[in-house]
DNA sequence: TCGCAAAATTAACATAGGTTAATGTCGCTC
DNA sequence: GAGCGACATTAACCTATGTTAATTTTGCGA
């Protein structure tokens, strides 16, 4: 796939918030920057760095984290396909957290130049960016209630749910199943529980039919039941779309929600 | 005060990240609508409404907080006097949350309207307004580190680190103390912990000679150590600021950070 | 100033989840 | 195809925090 048309997955997204003009999109095109790829666990940008520009990751995962003093972590919020890093850290001097792949990834950047030329440029862009960060932001909520108020069961429940919903909003699911090429402690540190009581959640999931994380794959056995059990409701990730992805992607969604 | 010299505060915050002009001031003046008073306890949007306008909290306390069906509930963020509620939210169609006064407060509202013809009229202004989002994000990531994988102990330490010294930019806290108008019952749900362990958390905390919470205000004896315990790095709140702020209040800051 | 209701405090007891420390398994590289 | 390191799994035990249920204090309207 050429560069451009990498990009899509980034237009589809946003265009779930209000359909972009040729212009808008031609403009998303030029402001892309060459690819990189990076194997699991690199850092694309540290704490206390200045970030560069906007990373929008084309495949792979990646994450957010912060770390305590005495090491312990905390992930903060996963990059899945299609997903911009910051349209908003940028403007800040420095990172406050570092984000880094959990598996081999392709990434590429928007310039902090091409970002305010956009900004300055096209409202309806600039909305969309900002629509984008909402929808994070209310992921960011979601999680606080998940770690705050949910039991282990739950909040592992939860998570899956999310996951699996958003890969599938970019067409990255099957009816049962989506990647997810994250370990036990990398969960542990995502749910904050630890690793051993991560593994002891994850059989329960299992034994009791909901889902079942095998190597670098989550495969989903009742669906249904699980966001039962996780009290999940898709509706803050706002994929109902004013824009484009209602008509395209919505049958997926409708079927399993 | 006249309705016109409340919004200063908000002016205060915003000018902590761009130096705005008389024009783009007198847009904001205009924008803001009649003051309203609450009492405590009273919400200002409920989840699922559609919020009208960004509210602006002059004086008081409110909070967002989101409830699980079965009643658990989770406060996900403070509202001090100079923040703004949504500059945000409102894009989306609808609240994913509730916000509620927790002290008798008073609010203006800008108008939906008023706020898209500032966003399409004025980029500073309008990246003071993302700026101020990108600020309240990283608050949120902080609490989400802190109730992920701070102790008890720690987790209160910590936010009472944030409200201190967000209370101070605004200058609305002495050397030694601030407001605190919070229940320790609506403090076990901003934590997440039981009201019991709050109460021998605040024990605790007092036993040290760190701080105490008394009726409706925190008297803080010794911030150095408190800021140690919780690991408390002010950065994240961005009051540095690249604006006026700096100027205006950093001998306040300074001395005590 | 009395009388409440809401809020704080405490004690006794219960448990979800953490810790430590083996052991097992999988995917590589040589 | 043996050997190594990362990851997963399990068991036994431990502790921070939750729960229940009084009791006390505080703020405040009549």
């Amino acid at each position: 796939m050429s560069d451009s048309s990498l990009i899509q997955l980034l237009i589809r997204k946003l265009e779930n918030f209000a359909e972009l003009t040729d212009e808008e999109k031609h403009a998303l095109h030029e402001a892309a920057g060459p690819v990189r790829t990076y194997g699991s666990h690199e850092d694309l940008i540290r704490e206390g760095e200045q970030a560069g520009g906007v990373a929008v990751v084309l495949s792979g995962f990646a994450c957010r984290h912060k770390m305590l003093p005495d090491g312990r972590r905390q992930i903060i919020g996963y990059f899945l396909p299609g997903d911009m890093c910051d349209a908003r850290v940028f403007i800040l001097k420095k990172m406050d957290h570092t984000i880094s792949t959990l598996a081999p990834s392709s990434v590429t950047t928007l310039s902090r130049e091409a970002i305010l030329e956009i900004t300055s440029r096209y409202p309806r862009l600039t909305r969309a960016f900002w629509w984008n960060t909402l929808v994070e932001e209310a992921i960011g909520r979601q999680w606080l209630v998940s770690i705050g108020q949910r039991t282990a069961l739950e909040r592992v429940a939860h998570l899956f749910c999310e996951i699996y919903v958003r890969l599938q909003s970019v067409g990255l699911a099957t009816p049962e199943s989506c990647e997810f090429p994250v370990t036990q402690s990398e969960l542990a540190d995502t749910v904050a529980l630890s690793t051993v009581h991560v593994n002891r959640t994850l059989k329960e999931l299992r034994r009791v039919g909901l889902v079942s994380m095998s190597s670098k794959s989550l495969v989903i056995h009742d669906f249904t039941g699980l966001r039962a059990l996780a009290m999940f409701d898709p509706g803050y990730l706002h994929l109902e779309g004013e824009g484009l992805l209602k008509d395209r992607y919505s049958h997926v969604l409708l079927k399993t929600l």
